[in-house]
DNA sequence: CTAATAGGGACTTTTTAAGGCCCGGAAGCG
DNA sequence: CGCTTCCGGGCCTTAAAAAGTCCCTATTAG
């Protein structure tokens, strides 16, 4: 049913719209019938032209009655909401669930797509589609994007849909927010940064640094003319696209020495977002010795942050970064947003 | 899953026509990959800018694949496809179960609803609504509306919804096609006239007549001023509802002589249409002895001829009368229409 | 080469949805 | 009683989406 549901959501995705609509507005009519236009306009918060739209679709096909009193149900409305009622469970289902975790983290802007990324790739992907919309839809004038790396934001990149030449962002640079982490190619952020610039058909930088320099390597290449441009981009970034990582599991695809694992282990860290460790309280225990984008600079800075998350796994580093997310977009997944609820009414009644 | 069929086309009509559009759509590109947009347009009948608009909401939703050759299916959308096959399938076997009537039939006007309403209410109800749709449809501008009486003309008065006044149809006259027949008062033509007058806001006549008047007094009574001029009303009424009923059935309801049953058994009538019975080929093999409008009346005159017709159980009298139904609507149900068809394959195998 | 077919862009027209406003009627209330 | 506050419905204007039309370039089969 749910399969459906998704599937309609493909092949029209306006008409559903209408649809949830008019399956909320039989919904509230059951709920306060006898009621009129004006006011079923102010609770659902809708125009009084649209609805009275719906209404009289609704009434010519007979689902209710209007009368000088208002609106009422026919029976045949009753059951038509019904059987709707059982279509629509898993979509109101989701939406409450957005609504808990929206009043839990408090975010600029909030996504929750459908499944759970940790066990279907099928949902990871519909993540990394999300992301990618609401990336492209906050693209518009923007000039500069700094992303990481991670098999998230991979995801992101391979939903982007390639544009044509010429380029409908004519003036867009991709950047990596930090040098490169980790040994796996492909998640790689400069890897990702080349393939988003191909499928944004735009300009790209890249970091081309060993991981884990000593601090004075670091220091010296940092003065490089052609590195401090990039750092100057990097931190002017007008949108920064980040995955949460899982602390733990971070420290080991980065093949770091055991002393790290054992600090990150000792001092209970939990999340990673940007080369930074954080614990449960959001507090940063250590950061990776690679550079680019800090974290502060995007607690304050102009840069818009888009954070990407998938999976019930996931929950508890969201939760612990929390603070970090409220500027911004953050887009989830149902199953790390269950979790993230389950996480928070446990800790509520400790 | 029928079921929930229905319910999204009775809450969004407008959106299921672009559900099957792009059903077929898809369909189709499957069929004949890689296919372009003119060679689609023609092969669907649709015009070209519709396939554009469609073909570019499928791909920004990566179900197909765009490129020189033309179009293909994605992955995804031979899965969606699937999907919506299992979905649609009802809808499709309707449909073509309707072009097979039709081919059968020749009929001007074709409806065939779901369901069967031999032993579904819901379905005879729905029938009714169809078939007062149509009614509706072929109201503008006439000006006199002749119909019989019978359960299912009943049940099409009683899906016609209640118009306001001012009286959107002011010049409207209704007339009962025929005198009175049978003795259940509900159905009768007289009353179902009465209901649909106060229904659409307009005039009407009747006919007060008694049932099965010797031959003389009914010459006698059609010289009267008052029912001359319903007759003249009748015979040039711009549209004839009726319905088919089965002829053994209608003379047990109209309670006529041993003797009459016997004839129609004797001479095999099996259809009963406008007071005449008909034979399995259609031949005219008795007519009662009510007044009112003729059948070759309705064959070559001006009056737009609606017939209504539902369940298995009629399938063989409309099958009778089909020569007479080849011109105006004719509005039967899925039970029939199965039948229909069953029978015709039967008959030609003979 | 040419002719046919592909997608795509640009433009106009048509249709539909939405917004906004006002009207008369029924019900509740001082 | 008169007042307000609901109600549906009518009507006109504005905005946006869909459809229709025409023309363009690229690719490929013959």
């Amino acid at each position: 049913m749910t399969e459906l549901l998704k599937i309609l959501q493909k092949i029209m995705p306006k008409e559903m719209s209408a649809l949830s609509r008019r399956y909320t507005l039989l919904h509230t009519i059951r709920l306060f019938q006898p009621i009129g236009r004006r006011l079923l306009s102010q609770k659902m918060r809708i125009s009084e032209k649209v609805i009275r739209t719906d209404t009289e679709l609704l009434k010519s096909e007979g689902l209710i009655d209007i009368v000088f009193a208002g609106m009422t149900l026919t029976e045949e409305g009753a059951r038509v909401l019904d059987s709707l009622q059982e279509l629509m469970r898993p979509l109101e289902e989701l939406d409450k669930v957005r609504e808990g975790v929206q009043t839990l983290l408090e975010s600029q802007e909030l996504y929750v797509v459908p499944g759970d990324s940790q066990n279907n790739q099928e949902a990871f992907k519909e993540l990394g589609k999300e992301a990618a919309r609401v990336l492209l839809e906050h693209l518009q004038g923007k000039s500069t994007v700094a992303i990481t790396g991670g098999s998230t934001i991979r995801k992101v990149v391979e939903a982007i849909p390639f544009q044509k030449a010429p380029s409908p962002f004519p003036k867009l640079m991709v950047v990596p927010a930090r040098g490169s982490l980790g040994n796996n190619a492909k998640i790689q952020a400069n890897n990702l940064v080349a393939k988003m610039a191909e499928r944004l058909q735009c300009r790209y930088r890249l970091l081309n640094l060993p991981d884990n320099l000593s601090r004075k390597s670091l220091d010296s290449v940092s003065q490089e003319p052609e590195i401090k441009e990039v750092f100057s981009l990097i931190r002017n970034a007008d949108i920064v696209l980040f995955g949460i990582g899982i602390a733990e599991r971070m420290v080991e695809r980065r093949n770091l020495e055991p002393s790290v694992m054992e600090e990150i282990r000792e001092k209970r860290a939990v999340a990673e977002v940007l080369g930074h460790y954080f614990d449960g309280q959001g507090n940063i225990v250590s950061t990776s010795c690679s550079i680019g984008l800090r974290l502060h600079e995007l607690e304050q800075g102009g840069g818009y942050p888009i954070a990407v998350a998938g999976g019930a796994d996931k929950a508890e580093a969201i939760l612990a970064v929390r603070k970090y997310l409220r500027r911004g977009a953050l887009v989830i997944d149902e199953g790390a947003a269950k979790r993230i609820l389950a996480l928070a009414a446990g800790s509520k009644t400790l």
